[in-house]
DNA sequence: ATGTAC
């Protein structure tokens, strides 16, 4: 018998428990023929293994069709465990905690928008901070970080920064409960201090884009899409908070692991037993992160928004711009999911993967309960982005699907391959300008270093874990 | 992803 990965049909493929020993339940990946030898060259199909080590860890360990190489946990992957007697691991939820999706929608069309779209990336691109260390205009103190991390987006929207209507419209109304702003680090604030409301580099960006088709018509009349709309899409997370938040539980963890006698296979899967105070930190923290996501996000769409107003000089009501939705895809969540036949609360790990409940879930705003959770799926800047709702998710992959194209090139490989070329240039030919802060973050991010995006979401629409609404064509891109 | 190396 072999011990290889085992194709079940067009697009699962089984990791047996026999594969490793030590596997407490199989793995599972979402992905057809092309997408799997991408996935088998790189140590994803190990890292999918080592998280199903992991204790307490129910039904699969499982892998979205866009996974590659992560910590510990492939970026892609989803692995639940049962908060009775199972663990949370910082390594499966990832370094940027709560990065994530919002889109916001327009009333202009893409033929109003040609004509000033070169000077609304330059003003998007003056008015946004972009790249790795940028410091934005909101400065809080130690003791004004407190409100953000504890109350999310609500936060924002009083400070003046967007609507009261803009909560209802984010994956768990933009606040995670049960934050604990004294569980971050004083690093960690110093770092967010200055961080709300900056875009951040590598895969981060906003972008101007168009509808280029629509799939599912009434989805997207319920979500306000139509073919030929101006959105705007912005993918960014919890900056350097994050990151030290990350980086600080790292530490405990290992701790942890020999406290609690863990074993697994990669220490980078550090991990703690969820009712354990070493978890109660972590959570606290990640969950604080989690919030000034929120805010991050919460605070760039406003200033996006009043960058459009001044550039079109309209008026807010002509602009007609709202949030169609924001979702978060590195996240660890307690849910309850049905596993053979028993409801268990579960600590779901999303890391690279997006929530995607089915229609008449309770945990939808009331304005998306007939069409399920929206899902949004940002592409790379050459290609497309995806917008796609929740259906049969919940019995297969704990109601996950997919969050982005996922990188083929690694970064180093991409910035070879763009010796000698204009990125912008090439992105220009095909109508989309693109303004970032270096060459070098332009080449790390070009079209070819990232699986075709149109593809990956293809497999979870046809694997049923959610299905395909409208795709986006990016016009305009600034990135950090 | 990340004050891309304390």
């Amino acid at each position: 018998m072999s011990k290889g990965v085992q194709q079940l049909d067009d697009y699962r493929w089984l990791l047996p428990q026999d594969y490793k020993p030590g596997m407490r339940v199989p793995g599972i990946i979402y992905a057809d023929d092309i997408l799997m030898q991408a996935i088998m060259k790189d140590l994803s199909l190990e890292q999918v293994a080592n998280g199903a080590f992991l204790p307490g860890i129910v039904k699969a360990s499982f892998a979205m069709p866009d996974i590659h190489q992560g910590y510990g946990l492939p970026v892609g992957g989803v692995v639940a465990t049962d908060i009775t007697d199972g663990v949370v691991s910082p390594g499966a939820v990832g370094y940027d905690i709560n990065c994530g999706v919002r889109l916001l929608r327009t009333e202009l069309t893409k033929e109003e928008v040609r004509p000033k779209l070169k000077e609304l990336v330059l003003a998007l691109f003056s008015e946004i901070p972009t790249g790795v260390g940028s410091r934005g205009r909101i400065r809080l103190s130690r003791q004004e970080m407190e409100a953000p991390l504890l109350k999310g987006a609500a936060w924002a929207v009083k400070q003046g920064y967007g609507e009261p209507a803009d909560l209802a419209c984010i994956e768990s109304g933009g606040c995670l409960a049960d934050a604990d702003p004294d569980a971050v680090s004083h690093k960690a604030l110093e770092r967010g201090s200055s961080q709300l409301g900056t875009l951040g580099s590598g895969n981060h960006f906003l972008e101007v884009q168009a509808v280029a088709e629509i799939y599912d018509p009434h989805a997207a009349e319920v979500l306000g899409l139509f073919e030929g709309q101006v959105t705007v899409m912005i993918h960014t997370g919890s900056r350097g908070l994050g990151h030290q938040v990350c980086t600080d539980s790292l530490v405990e963890m290992e701790r942890a692991v020999r406290k609690y006698g863990i074993e697994l296979p990669d220490r980078q899967l550090a991990c703690t037993p969820w009712k354990s105070p070493e978890a109660t930190q972590y959570l606290g923290a990640m969950r604080a992160a989690a919030n000034f996501a929120w805010n991050n996000r919460q605070c760039l769409a406003h200033w996006a928004k009043e960058v459009f107003l001044k550039v079109f000089g309209i008026s807010p009501r002509t602009l007609g711009l709202s949030t169609v939705y924001d979702v978060a895809h590195n996240i660890v969540k307690v849910e309850e999911h049905e596993v053979e036949g028993r409801r268990l609360k579960l600590a779901v790990h999303r890391k690279g993967a997006t929530r995607a409940f089915p229609p008449g879930h309770p945990e939808l705003p009331a304005h998306y309960q007939a069409i399920g959770q929206p899902v949004l799926i940002p592409g790379d800047m050459g290609r497309a982005s995806f917008v796609l709702v929740g259906t049969g998710a919940m019995e297969q992959t704990f109601g996950s699907t997919c969050h982005g194209a996922g990188r083929v090139m690694s970064r180093h490989a991409a910035i070879k391959a763009a010796k000698g070329r204009a990125i912008h240039r090439e992105l220009e030919d095909q109508g989309i300008i693109v303004k970032a802060s270096g060459q070098e973050s332009l080449a790390e991010e070009m079209p070819e270093a990232y699986k075709d995006v149109t593809q990956v979401v293809t497999v979870v629409h046809r694997a049923g874990l959610s299905k395909m609404v409208a795709r986006l064509r990016p016009m305009g891109v600034i990135k950090g």
